[in-house]
DNA sequence: AGCAATTTGTACTAGCCGGTTAATTTACAA
DNA sequence: TTGTAAATTAACCGGCTAGTACAAATTGCT
């Protein structure tokens, strides 16, 4: 009985000696295993005994950070948003002609959300959720503004240069592109199973790239 | 202690006596409750005894008739997918030149699902899950091919017109009628939360319905 | 040295929730 | 009437799961 003791409490040593402090990495592992486990399975449908058994640490440690399981997913809700966000900051426009413009950030738009499909999984299931998160969330709500205004300074040199229609709503150009670069993501699996794959090959995927930009741009061509 | 019993006995068959059989009515009732419960929470977030509770009949009904829950949601979302396709079938274009009948049929979608947001849910949270329930569901992908068609044949009519450019995909096309109608509903709640509510009043609708069906001509018309 | 923040680990629990047991009532045909 | 299969009811259960208790060790800063 002694010696069981004295084994445990060796072991248990052994395995702990020379860890670090390491707040920062801590939360950001568990924030990347969080977004992947609610990406794939929903708020409800996440397991926080799953989160903790892909984590590098234990259960206690996500609720010593993030409170409880809203507070995560409402952790990792931002960090995706702002992550995505970074990437898309990249793209430089200003040297362009409007026509140009456009057509390159259509396309990118497109590109970059097919490249990001765990981020379009958490919106998706942010809308199940009528947006309950991201309403509590000043932090998203500036971070996107800017999107918009990228596309206004688009569209108005690209009526400046007379090559763009006028009466447009700078808004709802925006909300086209989105809307095409992201129902690619987001409905592939009912799209496909229903009509075939063919639109989400190698070859789908170049077609709907240049029909989503020209669509675009034939929308605000004279 | 006697009283009590007799009471008790009393009022349980005062309550139940009277019932009839209605298996189709419970089945539908069913249905429908279902439909709302998995539409606004999800397949896991949906809850069981929320459903039961909102029935006209007990919890123990809903798995005599339809198993267990995956059962249950299997159902609803046939159902609600050949509901769906049912008032679809109303739209009648042959009469039409190519031109209008493609605006008339972008605008009927737009609306139709506008007025079917509990659908449009569906299909999100469906997505989600990777299609899982639809895969399984060989009704439905049969009922959805009808779809394509509708577009095939103003396009191919279109084209004879000479009013359409050739070498476009009908499937794409479809796709991207599909892609503006969805997006407006399925993403309220985040884009109106990001960039306002703009887009979501009465005459913002408008502009929306207006712009979707003008890209999609803009896109086919030569 | 002292102290607060960080980390570990296990065991535990309260209650939620999908699913079941067992018994009763109805409909209907023989 | 009576047999019986379908329809219906209410109470019940066992496992899962978010979250906690508790006890302690380590680190790092001042």
């Amino acid at each position: 009985m002694t010696q069981a003791l004295d084994t445990k409490a060796l072991s248990r040593q052994s395995v702990r000696q020379g860890w670090k402090q390491d707040p920062e990495g801590v939360k950001a592992d568990i924030l990347a295993v969080a977004l992947e486990e609610f990406s794939r399975n929903g708020l409800s449908g996440a397991r926080m005994d799953e989160i903790s058994a892909k984590t590098r640490t234990s259960k206690r440690m996500i609720y010593y950070y993030f409170g409880d399981k809203d507070g995560l997913y409402q952790r990792v809700l931002e960090e995706a948003y702002s992550e995505v966000r970074k990437g898309e900051e990249e793209l430089l426009l200003g040297h362009l002609p409007a026509r140009e413009a456009l057509r390159q950030l259509a396309e990118f738009t497109f590109d970059h959300h097919s490249r990001n499909p765990d981020f379009i999984r958490l919106v998706m299931i942010e809308n199940i959720h009528h947006g309950d998160y991201l309403r509590h969330s000043g932090v998203i709500r500036n971070l996107n503004k800017a999107a918009i205004e990228q596309v206004e300074t688009i569209y108005r040199r690209g009526v400046a240069e007379g090559v763009f229609r006028e009466g447009l709503s700078p808004l709802a150009i925006h909300w086209q592109i989105s809307a095409l670069s992201f129902f690619n993501v987001s409905n592939r699996a009912s799209f496909s199973l229903i009509f075939g794959d063919e639109l989400f090959t190698g070859d789908g995927q170049a077609l709907l790239r240049h029909q989503v930009s020209d669509a675009v741009l034939r929308l605000v061509l004279r």
